[in-house]
DNA sequence: AATGATATCTGACTAAAGTCAGACATATGC
DNA sequence: GCATATGTCTGACTTTAGTCAGATATCATT
């Protein structure tokens, strides 16, 4: 009754009724799921037919005819793509915003619903967001961005937030050496962020151009996350980043009470050096020439 | 990016994929899936018919049709109910037995690959366990039981561990007064457990049968299924129980810590009274007359 | 300009799922 | 015993999903 495959499969059975519910209540639109999935994938942005048509997993016929019958009821347009002809584009229509935001509306009914009977939220939160990402295991998205928009912000935020936790002296950033954002945008640096389905799940920073090294900082992976190799992934395109712009030495302070990340530096093939600046937070000292 | 019903919405996309890749691989065995379910159903042991009609929300004509396939197939026998000659009963020949324990493999192999890539096991599978719980808020049932039987004994222990727990002094069962298997089961009590497919999610115990009052004992709810109101659920069924015993005086003891298991007696009738035994453990005493 | 590759569309299918009215046998209440 | 309700089955559908072989237009390369 503890085995992990029997309860894996317990999990299985009572989201697959989940998942019917979900679907069952989109028919109330009248529109067959076929129609009704690729009007929400328009609606969330995938425009372009082939991407969608890879998303759904659609043969080309059937995706044509669900596009021609949502064009019938007024609900998308399509054009050819600017660049290249062949391609099509479909776009919502005034009409086809309206019943797109009636699909959301259902589903963000349902989930309402549901967190509305539960009194634990955010364990429960917490508990979905693990799932996806573990799921979802493939789907992290490293995107390179401004460690000034609102995903990095948020990214630092928890980053900050667990080191509060995990050192037994606490943790505030105005006491550390906090890389000026400028450092950590091209072509000086870069900052990177793994998202998976708008949210965000790790980042790792690159600080350039101060002398002859540039430094690793901010690598963090949201608890959801871990064990799924996402640090890893961060590090192998900050190394990137780094030899497209043409440094040759990185660096990186870390505290012992973060085992894991020393572990992860140590596997791909950093080596200790000895301390290179007076941060009073750090007390670890990688190096790793590219 | 953080607002909970995204959160919800994106793991509802992740499952749905996953749902759908554990469909598509069930279509390996050559036969429908609305067959390849009814079968399913059948092996975990939906017998009657008009149950399985409900369970997987099928249409008496399409059912009809599906039992005749797998019945063409060889793979069940259909007889007449035995106290009412219009139902129907469903059962595995041998046939349809190796090819349900085929299904049941793809599902076990698929669940053991999903856990041989992570980690972090025991944090998924407890993430799996409370969102289950919380899906399947209605799903759990009530069962009386033997207090010595294995679902017993595994909350029984569950329910000491958290007491260690939870008590500053800790807590050992040698010290406290322990309750006789034999006062739990009928005629003197009653052991009543919350099953969930297949996982026990909480308990309660009767204790009877020594002088003027019963006594209710042991309730525990699992961490997974907190907040669903399956504590209400268990001392109902245990009242039910002491009401068909003819008990007219309840009595239990508690600690203070427990502050849940406080705020729910004292909302469902019972009041506070003068210690009336001399456990090391409680600090708090109550009682209700029914 | 010719060739081959690519993206989408159309037509002609098949299979699966779902619907509905009515038949039939059996149960239940008076 | 009779009317009514219930559970299952059959026949005759419709709708949805999915498949496959070309047709057509466009792009990339030589």
């Amino acid at each position: 009754m503890l085995d992990p495959v029997s309860r894996i499969r317990r999990f299985n059975r009572a989201v697959t009724s989940a998942v019917g519910a979900l679907d069952t209540s989109f028919l109330g639109r009248g529109r067959p799921l076929g129609a009704a999935r690729v009007l929400n994938a328009i609606g969330h942005g995938r425009t372009d037919v082939g991407d969608i048509r890879d998303y759904l997993a659609l043969d080309s016929g059937l995706m044509s005819r669900l596009l021609r019958s949502l064009e019938d009821e007024g609900l998308i347009e399509t054009t050819a793509h600017g660049d290249d002809a062949r391609r099509r584009i479909a776009r919502l229509t005034p009409a086809g915003r309206r019943e797109f935001n009636a699909y959301e509306a259902i589903s963000n009914r349902q989930a309402k619903d549901f967190l509305s009977h539960h009194t634990q939220r955010e364990a429960l939160l917490a508990a979905m967001d693990l799932i996806a990402s573990a799921l979802g295991r493939d789907g992290a998205v490293l995107d390179e961005i401004d460690p000034r928009s609102d995903e990095a912000r948020y990214c630092l935020g928890e980053y900050y937030a667990e080191l509060a936790r995990r050192f037994k002296q606490g943790f505030d950033v105005k006491l550390s050496r906090d890389p000026d954002a400028k450092d950590m945008v091209r072509p000086r640096g870069s900052f990177i962020v793994a998202m998976s389905d708008g949210l965000p799940l790790g980042c790792v920073g690159l600080k350039g151009a101060s002398g002859e090294f540039a430094e690793i900082k901010r690598l963090w992976v949201a608890p959801a996350a871990r064990g799924l190799g996402l640090g890893r992934r961060l590090m192998d395109a900050a190394e990137k980043a780094a030899r497209e712009l043409g440094i040759a030495v990185l660096r990186l302070d870390t505290n012992s009470a973060l085992a894991e990340a020393g572990q992860l530096y140590r596997r791909s093939g950093w080596t200790e050096i000895p301390r290179f600046n007076d941060d009073p937070y750090p007390d670890l000292f990688f190096e790793k020439r590219l």
